[in-house]
DNA sequence: TTGTAGGCGTTATCAA
DNA sequence: TTGATAACGCCTACAA
């Protein structure tokens, strides 16, 4: 491997003047440029990744936690992770990945922080008392939340508006004219583990269904036989949304399969069905499915940006909740009232 | 941030000692080694990243390079993903991710071995003629592939033998008494990229049943409709091999279920049926199914094991094909021939 | 058992 | 516009 002095001697120059004339920090004479250039491809020189962290103080690298547990959906720990790995890299910086979980997941962030391993991090999968929260405000790491933690004091979060998203789905369905709502939300251990977009979504959607008068009921997707737990709850019921992964959906619509009921679906006097929140195809059903999708792209890119906005000296402290939008499939009657 | 030269003053004595007393590289009177390990705790002390790595040009970092495109199954990658790092971890060792294809993945490989980020490079969905083996030769770096690759000399790779894993379907298969036996594919676009471990298996899957004479179809999981496929070009089929995604294990088991014979899956007179080399559970379908699934820990927690044999100055060269292993749920008559 | 000191390859300050 | 040179923080011969 080559380094900046034999860079130098090959351009006939001194060593600043190469750092200088590849970091574009002080101005160089074309000539001279051209030179370094031209040694600099002769020589394949790459700079040496830990001299210039250790002189410069920045790493280029920053972490991103990514606890991995029983319940994590693989399509969208997938999805997210690609996000920001991809804005990570358009920002010519690489991603280390921390999958631990609880302390482990603490132990590898101060490790990774406190070693000067990273220039910041950033938190998927959060929690509402979420112990990486108050950890990354104590070590003063620039850093971003992909989700909405309970104590945001300081943090810089980004996720989109999930009770929003509920209260459209609702909304959509009330003008669609229905008026019986069952939400299959979540496995149980979410609500409990506390993951926000969860519950945020949980809670909208049963006061936006108090509000408007509607009948609403509410199940989790730990086992199969919702669509009947929703009924003996409610009767009449007809409208779905579901909050839940692509394997409970596919439950659902087996359990719709077995009445014909699926036929229906979308149809004036059928059954309505959206799909809240998913970071997979809702249009890959059968039938397909109305949806308010996440953005997972969009999740991961505002997490860089303002991750890098702080490493750049910037403030932090900033919520951007992005608004919900309709993915439509035609699982719901009368175009979900617009048509 | 303290330095080691804050703990060595602490402690009373020099930067040396410290660090030997730290890395345990020459051995430390016990009182002297206590009262750094005080001066480090009293101080926080945690070496620098950077420092550590310019000096020693050991990093303790591995890339992990893999690529997502649009055939990539979230479980598998994630799963995978998780079992490297776990193991890196267990190594004392961070992962940074590289989620590019194609060029940009060699780039990125390129990129962290030459600027001397990583000391090590893990190759994922690895397919016959991958363009990043050849290049981590020329790199000349400590790698290990998880796959197998056509071209592999000089290069450690792990892998499930997938074609002995073909074979063992069909033999137990045939021990069953199963004679007409019909294999669902990947989507064409895997076998197409040259994925390794479907290639393997589905050519192993011919072969094994042509030397047993047993009648064979084959198709591919592009599209539903694969058992009425399998159907028009076998008649008398009496067992499914699956190899293909989650999703695509269901639309099988929808299909026969439209006709009830899901009732009968692993019944004396009913259709067998076992899963190939899944990564995910084959045993939450219903009905549950036999299967023959990767070890994706041991594929991982392996890979790592060959690569760090090389930073430490071994050699490489070495293929690991572990043997396939049964799971039974049930879903091949007289439990594969052997109840 | 411990200390001294050179070197790892950059960046960035200070002169020229 | 360019060049010396002092950090950056740690590791590791070499000495004692």
């Amino acid at each position: 491997m080559s380094t900046i002095k034999d860079v130098a001697r090959r351009a006939g120059v001194s060593i600043s003047t190469v750092s200088y004339a590849l970091s574009g920090k002080r101005s160089v004479s074309e000539e001279t440029r051209s030179r370094v250039e031209a040694a600099v491809r002769a020589l394949r020189y790459r700079p040496n990744a830990g001299a210039r962290i250790l002189a410069s103080a920045r790493t280029q690298i920053l972490a991103l936690s990514a606890p991995m547990h029983d319940h994590t959906y693989p399509a969208a720990f997938m999805t997210f992770v690609r996000a920001v790995t991809q804005a990570a890299h358009d920002h010519d910086y690489d991603v280390v990945l921390l999958t631990e979980c609880d302390d482990a997941a603490c132990e590898s962030i101060s490790r990774v922080v406190s070693t000067g391993l990273v220039d910041g991090v950033v938190l998927m999968d959060v929690v509402g008392e979420d112990a990486r929260v108050p950890l990354l405000r104590a070590l003063g790491v620039p850093s971003a939340v992909i989700g909405l933690p309970e104590d945001r004091e300081g943090m810089s979060c980004v996720d989109m508006d999930f009770g929003r998203a509920a209260r459209m789905c609702v909304a959509r369905l009330a003008d669609a004219g229905c008026v019986q709502i069952g939400l299959v939300g979540q496995p149980q251990a979410l609500y409990d583990r506390g993951l926000t977009f969860a519950v945020r979504f949980r809670e909208a959607f049963q006061d936006e269904c108090r509000e408007r008068g509607l009948g609403a009921a509410v199940t989790t997707s730990d086992a199969p036989g919702a669509v009947a737990r929703l009924r003996t709850s409610l009767h009449g019921l007809d409208a779905f949304v579901l909050d839940c992964g692509e394997y409970a959906v596919e439950q659902v619509l087996d359990e719709l399969r077995e009445t014909g009921e699926h036929r229906l679906v979308g149809a004036a006097q059928g059954l309505s069905i959206v799909v809240g929140g998913p970071s997979f195809d809702p249009g890959r059903f059968d039938p397909p499915l109305d949806a308010v999708p996440v953005d997972p792209v969009r999740s991961g890119s505002t997490a860089v940006s303002l991750l890098l906005g702080q490493v750049d000296g910037g403030t932090a402290e900033s919520v951007e909740l992005y608004a919900p939008s309709w993915v439509r499939h035609g699982s719901v009657r009368n175009g979900g009232g617009l048509a």
